[in-house]
DNA sequence: GTGATGACGGAAA
DNA sequence: CTTTCCGCCATCA
């Protein structure tokens, strides 16, 4: 389905996307990482602003870009080596550490 | 109201 | 491998 159906779907207003993207984000495991696209493929820029005004207590490092690699830097890779997430250079292996899309 | 921008993505060259 | 280009949506000047 396209974006439109996508967001006739999924209840749409600011709020409500705001919501259900932080919950998407808050449900990534512990060494695992999931991409903008894969929070909500109709806007991946949506959730970036969504993290950059977010509460700190959702788990924004595990959140990285499709080819893994990570949009807040050092800080960022840090925080996911100590999880172990794998890596390679300044990359995720999305192969391993990338999680499959969950129904929902 | 218009236009630029950003923690992006994917296709094309 | 790199660089463009276009689509997305909320914000802001």
């Amino acid at each position: 389905m396209d974006r439109q159906e996508v967001a006739h779907v999924t209840t749409d207003s600011p709020s409500a996307r705001a919501a259900r993207i932080l919950a998407r984000v808050r449900a990534i495991p512990e060494g695992f990482v999931r991409t903008y696209g894969d929070i909500h493929p109709a806007a991946p820029r949506l959730v970036g602003h969504v993290l950059a005004t977010a509460p700190d207590d959702v788990p924004w490092h595990r959140v990285v870009r499709a080819d893994g690699t990570l949009p807040m830097g050092p800080l960022q890779r840090e925080r996911l080596w100590r999880e172990g997430v794998p890596m390679r250079g300044d990359r995720v292996e999305m192969r391993l550490a990338r999680l499959p899309e969950v129904a929902s």
